[in-house]
DNA sequence: TCAAATCCTAGTAAAATACTAGTGTTTAAA
DNA sequence: TTTAAACACTAGTATTTTACTAGGATTTGA
Protein backbone atom coordinates (compact mmCIF):
# COMPACT_ATOMS: atom_id res chain seq x y z
CA UNK A 1 0.00 0.00 0.00
CA UNK A 2 1.11 3.08 -0.94
CA UNK A 3 0.26 6.64 -1.66
CA UNK A 4 1.05 7.63 -5.69
CA UNK A 5 3.56 10.72 -6.99
CA UNK A 6 -0.35 12.76 -7.31
CA UNK A 7 -0.03 12.29 -3.96
CA UNK A 8 2.85 12.66 -3.15
CA UNK A 9 4.14 15.62 -5.69
CA UNK A 10 1.01 17.26 -4.90
CA UNK A 11 1.07 18.12 -1.42
CA UNK A 12 4.70 19.38 -2.22
CA UNK A 13 2.90 21.57 -4.58
CA UNK A 14 0.76 22.50 -1.39
CA UNK A 15 3.20 23.06 0.78
CA UNK A 16 5.06 25.43 -1.68
CA UNK A 17 1.68 27.68 -1.83
CA UNK A 18 1.57 27.77 2.09
CA UNK A 19 5.22 28.75 1.70
CA UNK A 20 4.07 31.48 -0.60
CA UNK A 21 0.73 32.39 1.14
CA UNK A 22 -0.25 35.56 0.34
CA UNK A 23 0.15 36.09 -2.98
CA UNK A 24 0.08 33.68 -6.15
CA UNK A 25 2.52 31.05 -7.52
CA UNK A 26 3.27 30.51 -11.20
CA UNK A 27 2.97 26.95 -11.90
CA UNK A 28 6.92 27.09 -13.74
CA UNK A 29 8.15 28.13 -10.40
CA UNK A 30 6.19 25.70 -8.36
CA UNK A 31 7.72 22.98 -10.87
CA UNK A 32 11.49 24.40 -11.00
CA UNK A 33 11.24 24.64 -6.77
CA UNK A 34 10.24 21.10 -7.04
CA UNK A 35 11.85 19.78 -10.00
CA UNK A 36 8.43 18.23 -11.19
CA UNK A 37 7.57 18.33 -15.07
CA UNK A 38 5.10 21.20 -15.35
CA UNK A 39 2.56 19.64 -17.61
CA UNK A 40 2.13 17.17 -15.12
CA UNK A 41 1.90 19.56 -12.03
CA UNK A 42 -0.57 21.66 -13.95
CA UNK A 43 -3.10 18.38 -13.84
CA UNK A 44 -2.54 17.83 -10.30
CA UNK A 45 -2.92 21.63 -9.20
CA UNK A 46 -6.58 21.84 -11.81
CA UNK A 47 -7.31 18.59 -9.07
CA UNK A 48 -6.61 21.16 -6.18
CA UNK A 49 -8.25 24.02 -7.52
CA UNK A 50 -11.75 21.75 -8.50
CA UNK A 51 -11.45 20.33 -4.98
CA UNK A 52 -11.76 24.34 -3.87
CA UNK A 53 -8.03 24.33 -1.87
CA UNK A 54 -6.32 26.13 -4.39
CA UNK A 55 -7.39 29.18 -6.88
CA UNK A 56 -6.01 30.91 -10.39
CA UNK A 57 -5.37 34.07 -11.49
CA UNK A 58 -4.72 33.71 -15.25
CA UNK A 59 -3.12 35.81 -17.63
CA UNK A 60 0.28 37.71 -17.10
CA UNK A 61 1.13 37.99 -13.37
CA UNK A 62 -1.25 34.99 -12.58
CA UNK A 63 -0.87 32.19 -10.85
CA UNK A 64 -2.17 29.84 -7.69
CA UNK A 65 -2.55 30.19 -4.64
CA UNK A 66 -4.42 28.49 -1.67
CA UNK A 67 -7.94 29.74 -0.84
CA UNK A 68 -7.92 29.29 3.21
CA UNK A 69 -4.90 30.11 5.03
CA UNK A 70 -2.45 26.92 5.71
CA UNK A 71 -4.08 26.14 9.34
CA UNK A 72 -7.85 25.62 7.59
CA UNK A 73 -6.18 22.90 5.06
CA UNK A 74 -5.57 19.65 6.18
CA UNK A 75 -3.40 16.72 4.03
CA UNK A 76 -5.75 14.80 4.08
CA UNK A 77 -8.26 17.32 2.04
CA UNK A 78 -5.24 17.54 -0.20
CA UNK A 79 -5.01 13.87 -0.85
CA UNK A 80 -8.66 13.12 -1.43
CA UNK A 81 -8.74 16.05 -3.88
CA UNK A 82 -5.77 14.53 -5.76
CA UNK A 83 -6.77 10.42 -5.51
CA UNK A 84 -9.75 10.28 -4.26
CA UNK A 85 -11.37 9.19 -1.11
CA UNK A 86 -9.20 6.07 -0.01
CA UNK A 87 -11.76 3.55 0.43
CA UNK A 88 -9.86 0.56 0.61
CA UNK A 89 -11.70 -2.42 -0.40
CA UNK A 90 -14.18 -2.26 -3.65
CA UNK A 91 -16.97 -3.59 -1.09
CA UNK A 92 -16.93 0.02 0.91
CA UNK A 93 -16.32 2.29 -1.41
CA UNK A 94 -19.42 0.71 -3.88
CA UNK A 95 -21.68 0.06 -0.58
CA UNK A 96 -22.55 -3.15 -2.00
CA UNK A 97 -23.92 -5.33 0.27
CA UNK A 98 -21.50 -8.47 0.36
CA UNK A 99 -23.11 -11.94 -0.67
CA UNK A 100 -19.98 -13.62 0.37
CA UNK A 101 -19.64 -14.42 4.25
CA UNK A 102 -16.08 -14.05 5.18
CA UNK A 103 -15.40 -11.21 3.16
CA UNK A 104 -18.01 -9.49 5.27
CA UNK A 105 -15.73 -10.71 8.17
CA UNK A 106 -12.61 -9.01 6.43
CA UNK A 107 -14.92 -5.57 6.23
CA UNK A 108 -14.85 -4.65 9.64
CA UNK A 109 -10.81 -4.67 9.33
CA UNK A 110 -11.16 -2.67 6.42
CA UNK A 111 -13.10 -0.17 8.07
CA UNK A 112 -10.53 -0.05 10.74
CA UNK A 113 -7.78 0.91 8.86
CA UNK A 114 -9.13 2.88 6.77
CA UNK A 115 -10.07 5.03 9.93
CA UNK A 116 -7.05 5.36 10.91
CA UNK A 117 -5.68 6.65 8.15
CA UNK A 118 -7.87 9.42 7.79
CA UNK A 119 -7.56 10.58 11.17
CA UNK A 120 -3.91 10.47 10.49
CA UNK A 121 -4.09 12.50 7.84
CA UNK A 122 -6.57 14.76 9.41
CA UNK A 123 -4.42 15.59 12.07
CA UNK A 124 -2.26 17.10 10.23
CA UNK A 125 -2.35 20.54 8.00
CA UNK A 126 -0.16 22.60 5.79
CA UNK A 127 0.49 25.11 8.81
CA UNK A 128 2.18 21.94 11.20
CA UNK A 129 4.12 21.41 8.24
CA UNK A 130 5.81 24.98 7.71
CA UNK A 131 5.85 24.93 11.48
CA UNK A 132 7.99 21.35 11.34
CA UNK A 133 9.89 22.77 8.10
CA UNK A 134 10.65 25.90 9.89
CA UNK A 135 11.97 24.02 12.87
CA UNK A 136 13.99 21.70 11.06
CA UNK A 137 15.70 24.22 9.33
CA UNK A 138 16.01 25.99 12.80
CA UNK A 139 18.37 23.13 13.69
CA UNK A 140 20.58 23.24 10.85
CA UNK A 141 21.87 26.68 11.80
CA UNK B 1 -4.33 4.74 -1.14
CA UNK B 2 -6.42 0.95 -1.53
CA UNK B 3 -5.12 -2.45 -1.13
CA UNK B 4 -4.59 -4.08 -3.80
CA UNK B 5 -6.42 -7.77 -4.58
CA UNK B 6 -3.52 -9.63 -3.56
CA UNK B 7 -4.52 -8.34 0.23
CA UNK B 8 -7.63 -8.69 0.14
CA UNK B 9 -7.88 -12.19 -1.25
CA UNK B 10 -5.13 -13.57 0.83
CA UNK B 11 -6.41 -11.88 4.16
CA UNK B 12 -9.63 -14.00 2.95
CA UNK B 13 -8.09 -17.20 2.45
CA UNK B 14 -6.11 -16.65 5.55
CA UNK B 15 -9.46 -16.31 7.37
CA UNK B 16 -10.30 -19.55 6.12
CA UNK B 17 -7.82 -21.56 7.23
CA UNK B 18 -8.23 -19.75 10.28
CA UNK B 19 -11.72 -20.92 10.25
CA UNK B 20 -10.08 -24.52 9.51
CA UNK B 21 -7.26 -24.56 12.28
CA UNK B 22 -6.28 -28.07 12.90
CA UNK B 23 -6.35 -29.62 9.72
CA UNK B 24 -4.99 -28.39 6.17
CA UNK B 25 -7.44 -27.34 3.62
CA UNK B 26 -6.80 -28.07 0.16
CA UNK B 27 -6.56 -25.25 -2.58
CA UNK B 28 -9.68 -25.83 -4.40
CA UNK B 29 -11.59 -25.82 -1.45
CA UNK B 30 -10.36 -22.55 -0.45
CA UNK B 31 -11.04 -20.90 -4.07
CA UNK B 32 -14.52 -22.52 -4.01
CA UNK B 33 -15.84 -20.79 -0.83
CA UNK B 34 -14.18 -17.36 -1.98
CA UNK B 35 -15.45 -17.83 -5.59
CA UNK B 36 -11.33 -17.27 -6.29
CA UNK B 37 -9.50 -18.33 -9.48
CA UNK B 38 -7.22 -20.89 -7.98
CA UNK B 39 -4.09 -20.55 -10.00
CA UNK B 40 -4.02 -17.01 -8.89
CA UNK B 41 -5.06 -17.86 -5.15
CA UNK B 42 -2.01 -20.34 -5.20
CA UNK B 43 0.80 -17.82 -5.84
CA UNK B 44 -1.03 -15.51 -3.06
CA UNK B 45 -0.48 -18.71 -0.49
CA UNK B 46 3.11 -19.28 -2.16
CA UNK B 47 3.83 -15.93 -0.83
CA UNK B 48 2.16 -16.73 2.66
CA UNK B 49 4.20 -19.47 3.10
CA UNK B 50 6.97 -18.04 2.11
CA UNK B 51 6.58 -15.59 5.13
CA UNK B 52 5.93 -18.67 7.22
CA UNK B 53 2.49 -18.04 8.45
CA UNK B 54 1.19 -20.80 6.26
CA UNK B 55 2.60 -24.20 5.72
CA UNK B 56 1.83 -27.04 3.16
CA UNK B 57 1.47 -30.60 3.20
CA UNK B 58 1.47 -32.37 -0.62
CA UNK B 59 0.39 -34.98 -2.18
CA UNK B 60 -3.25 -36.39 -2.15
CA UNK B 61 -5.30 -35.19 1.30
CA UNK B 62 -2.71 -31.96 1.16
CA UNK B 63 -3.43 -28.41 1.68
CA UNK B 64 -3.00 -25.51 3.70
CA UNK B 65 -2.57 -25.22 6.89
CA UNK B 66 -1.44 -21.83 9.39
CA UNK B 67 2.07 -21.92 11.22
CA UNK B 68 0.37 -20.65 14.19
CA UNK B 69 -2.89 -20.67 16.10
CA UNK B 70 -5.07 -17.12 14.93
CA UNK B 71 -4.14 -15.50 18.06
CA UNK B 72 -0.39 -15.38 17.08
CA UNK B 73 -1.54 -14.04 13.54
CA UNK B 74 -1.98 -10.02 13.07
CA UNK B 75 -3.49 -8.74 10.14
CA UNK B 76 -0.03 -6.47 9.37
CA UNK B 77 1.53 -10.10 9.17
CA UNK B 78 -0.45 -11.16 6.31
CA UNK B 79 -0.48 -8.12 4.33
CA UNK B 80 3.19 -7.36 4.54
CA UNK B 81 3.90 -10.84 3.34
CA UNK B 82 1.47 -10.49 -0.01
CA UNK B 83 2.42 -6.77 -0.44
CA UNK B 84 5.78 -5.90 0.84
CA UNK B 85 5.91 -3.53 3.21
CA UNK B 86 3.60 -0.42 2.86
CA UNK B 87 6.74 1.81 2.80
CA UNK B 88 4.47 5.08 1.56
CA UNK B 89 7.28 7.31 -0.24
CA UNK B 90 9.78 6.27 -2.34
CA UNK B 91 11.86 8.42 0.42
CA UNK B 92 11.27 6.63 3.23
CA UNK B 93 11.15 2.77 1.40
CA UNK B 94 15.12 3.34 -0.08
CA UNK B 95 16.35 5.51 2.84
CA UNK B 96 17.86 7.81 0.14
CA UNK B 97 18.54 11.19 1.61
CA UNK B 98 16.48 13.99 0.27
CA UNK B 99 18.06 16.65 -1.04
CA UNK B 100 14.79 18.92 -2.38
CA UNK B 101 14.18 20.97 1.48
CA UNK B 102 10.38 20.86 1.37
CA UNK B 103 10.60 17.01 0.33
CA UNK B 104 12.05 16.79 3.40
CA UNK B 105 9.06 18.92 4.64
CA UNK B 106 6.72 16.33 3.58
CA UNK B 107 8.37 13.43 5.03
CA UNK B 108 7.55 13.16 8.45
CA UNK B 109 4.13 13.31 7.41
CA UNK B 110 4.64 10.43 5.38
CA UNK B 111 6.26 8.52 8.55
CA UNK B 112 3.34 9.25 10.29
CA UNK B 113 0.73 8.44 8.58
CA UNK B 114 2.29 4.84 7.62
CA UNK B 115 2.83 4.81 11.21
CA UNK B 116 -0.90 5.00 11.77
CA UNK B 117 -1.43 2.40 9.42
CA UNK B 118 0.92 0.08 10.72
CA UNK B 119 -0.61 0.24 14.37
CA UNK B 120 -4.03 -0.30 12.99
CA UNK B 121 -3.02 -3.29 10.89
CA UNK B 122 -0.91 -4.95 14.03
CA UNK B 123 -3.96 -4.65 16.29
CA UNK B 124 -6.01 -6.96 14.72
CA UNK B 125 -5.27 -10.82 14.53
CA UNK B 126 -7.07 -13.64 12.90
CA UNK B 127 -8.51 -14.64 16.05
CA UNK B 128 -10.03 -11.03 16.59
CA UNK B 129 -11.74 -11.30 12.81
CA UNK B 130 -13.27 -14.84 13.77
CA UNK B 131 -14.75 -13.57 17.12
CA UNK B 132 -16.24 -10.95 15.10
CA UNK B 133 -17.16 -13.15 12.90
CA UNK B 134 -19.38 -15.07 15.43
CA UNK B 135 -20.49 -11.96 16.76
CA UNK B 136 -22.19 -11.18 13.78
CA UNK B 137 -23.55 -14.90 13.11
CA UNK B 138 -25.10 -14.98 15.92
CA UNK B 139 -26.81 -11.90 15.57
CA UNK B 140 -28.24 -13.04 12.44
CA UNK B 141 -30.38 -16.00 14.38
C1' DT C 1 -0.31 44.58 -28.94
C1' DC C 2 2.13 40.96 -26.79
C1' DA C 3 3.97 38.04 -23.77
C1' DA C 4 3.11 35.60 -19.69
C1' DA C 5 0.20 32.84 -17.64
C1' DT C 6 -3.67 29.45 -16.87
C1' DC C 7 -7.19 26.25 -19.31
C1' DC C 8 -8.58 22.20 -21.82
C1' DT C 9 -8.40 17.91 -24.38
C1' DA C 10 -6.15 14.14 -26.11
C1' DG C 11 -2.74 10.85 -26.61
C1' DT C 12 0.85 7.54 -25.01
C1' DA C 13 4.79 5.00 -22.78
C1' DA C 14 5.82 2.46 -18.80
C1' DA C 15 4.76 0.01 -14.87
C1' DA C 16 1.91 -2.65 -11.97
C1' DT C 17 -1.81 -5.74 -11.43
C1' DA C 18 -4.39 -9.66 -12.05
C1' DC C 19 -4.63 -13.18 -13.89
C1' DT C 20 -3.84 -17.82 -17.31
C1' DA C 21 -1.24 -21.90 -18.89
C1' DG C 22 1.45 -25.71 -18.61
C1' DT C 23 4.41 -28.87 -16.64
C1' DG C 24 6.72 -31.08 -12.71
C1' DT C 25 6.78 -33.25 -8.12
C1' DT C 26 4.91 -35.45 -4.04
C1' DT C 27 2.07 -38.73 -1.60
C1' DA C 28 -2.12 -41.12 0.40
C1' DA C 29 -4.99 -44.56 -0.86
C1' DA C 30 -6.82 -48.13 -3.77
C1' DT D 1 2.56 -50.32 -7.46
C1' DT D 2 -0.41 -47.64 -9.87
C1' DT D 3 -3.21 -43.63 -9.77
C1' DA D 4 -5.26 -39.51 -8.83
C1' DA D 5 -5.24 -35.66 -5.88
C1' DA D 6 -2.77 -32.08 -4.42
C1' DC D 7 1.04 -28.63 -4.12
C1' DA D 8 5.48 -26.40 -6.75
C1' DC D 9 7.45 -23.71 -10.17
C1' DT D 10 8.08 -20.90 -14.26
C1' DA D 11 6.53 -18.22 -17.87
C1' DG D 12 3.50 -15.56 -20.44
C1' DT D 13 -0.19 -12.08 -21.17
C1' DA D 14 -4.35 -9.04 -20.97
C1' DT D 15 -5.96 -5.25 -18.45
C1' DT D 16 -5.65 -1.33 -15.78
C1' DT D 17 -3.43 2.37 -13.71
C1' DT D 18 0.07 5.68 -13.53
C1' DA D 19 2.78 9.17 -15.07
C1' DC D 20 3.56 11.69 -18.01
C1' DT D 21 3.75 14.49 -23.06
C1' DA D 22 1.75 17.52 -26.74
C1' DG D 23 -0.57 21.22 -28.56
C1' DG D 24 -3.50 24.63 -28.92
C1' DA D 25 -7.11 28.03 -26.74
C1' DT D 26 -8.04 31.61 -23.59
C1' DT D 27 -7.14 35.34 -20.40
C1' DT D 28 -4.94 39.53 -18.83
C1' DG D 29 -1.34 42.90 -16.99
C1' DA D 30 1.99 45.86 -18.83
Amino acid sequence: MKFTTKARYGLRAAFVLAQNWGSPTALKDIASSQQLAEKYLEQLLTSLKKAGIVETVRGSQGGYSLTKRPSEITVNQVIIALEGDLAITDCQRDGVACTEESTCATKKIWARISNAVTEALQSVTLQDMLDDYSDASAQNK
